[in-house]
DNA sequence: ACGCTATGTTACTGACCGGTACGTTGCCGG
DNA sequence: CCGGCAACGTACCGGTCAGTAACATAGCGT
């Protein structure tokens, strides 16, 4: 749903009350920042909205449910990753490995922080095993997309069986977010790296 | 807690009221079949005595909370699967590499049916970022003998470091875990064999 | 000045949550 | 055969959950 509601001003800056921003981006902001800490489940609407600094009404103009909302918070966080991957690999076309191993480390410093709960997306699968659930959609969505990603680039590395290595990268990625929300830093994902420049090899060699 | 109760009856079958098993163990199953399936925060106390047959002052005779029945779960799920992994392992401990990779195998059959839920473990980790909270308390202590049983393995393997491939098949098993409940049989773990293959083969060459 | 849109305010609902005070049952040893 | 006690059920608690109804108000563009 969502109702990506038009600007509502042809001039520029609403100014709104003398706020900053709409409840409804307050609302995305402040659901987003919890959700992710601390679960979906976890997460009571009215916590939402008063760490928002709005009103429950608010909330459900904006967005026709807490499901939806959840649904929208997975929607924002999962297009935001897909785009910084699409940014920092196409960085520099010509090395595919570099750019690759740029983003793993990348990640990898993110998810070595104390505070670190893994990937939001896969999170969302685990809180709602129904695959009917609206924020179970998106995050299949997300992760079918992630996964094409990872084929292609492997394909651009010149993986023999791209399929096959950008599975086996997936399996890694995975990995990485559970075991860092498990151990932190000290965790297997120590090995990551490596791991994954050894499963590149593997699949380049001739 | 979960105050591991006595026979409470020097004879032999206690007979329980005509009923087969005590309320604790009736309590027991059917928490871990719900909880498993559909996750700790998503069912209710009310479900679980419900679906065992029994009522809640039972639940709470046997276990002082819900997070401690959670915890419990936890407890017996994770020494099952330890146990299993060190049956199969030994079951021809001049072959490591070989039982391996049948465990692994059973792993999937597993894991490839359409109701998989991932490893419960991991599942709770994730419900439970807090680490203070019981469950997660007991989901770390699995995870982290899972990891050093895998360190051990490597080094029976042969591994040089087996340090690094240990945590490199720790990371790809939680990858096989998380993609397995997110994609079904036909995502990223069909390539786990294979990727398993090609680490150990790595890590053992000369 | 008017009306429209976005928001806040207050109060409420019914369902469900985890947890408990207290009564009941039936088997056992004596 | 009866007292006692362990095992279990009935009925309830206050709190929190997602969601809503009705109304007030502030600022905008016209």
């Amino acid at each position: 749903m969502t109702t990506k509601r038009k600007p509502a001003s042809r001039h520029l800056t609403h100014a709104k009350r003398a706020r900053a921003k709409p409840a409804a981006e307050r609302i995305r902001e402040s659901a987003r920042d919890l959700f992710y800490r601390r679960g979906i489940r976890a997460v009571g609407v009215d916590e939402i909205v008063s760490n928002a600094g709005v009103t429950k009404p608010s909330l459900y103009r904006a967005f026709p449910s807490k499901d939806e909302l959840a649904a929208d918070y997975l929607r924002h966080m999962g297009e935001d990753g897909l785009s910084r991957f699409d940014s920092t690999i196409m960085a520099n076309s010509h090395d595919p490995r570099g750019q690759f191993r740029i983003w793993l480390l990348d990640l990898l410093e993110r998810a070595t922080k104390s505070d670190y709960r893994g990937c939001g997306t896969s999170n969302a699968a685990v809180e709602y095993p129904d695959r009917k659930h609206p924020a179970r959609k998106v995050a299949a969505n997300i992760k079918t997309r992630f996964r094409r990603k990872l084929v292609a680039l492997a394909r651009a590395m010149g993986a023999r069986r791209p399929e096959v290595l950008g599975d086996a990268l997936m399996l890694l990625l995975e990995g990485v977010y559970m075991s860092c929300q498990l151990f932190g830093a000290t965790g297997p994902s120590r090995a990551a790296v490596e791991t994954a420049d050894m499963l590149i090899d593997a699949h380049l060699k001739r």
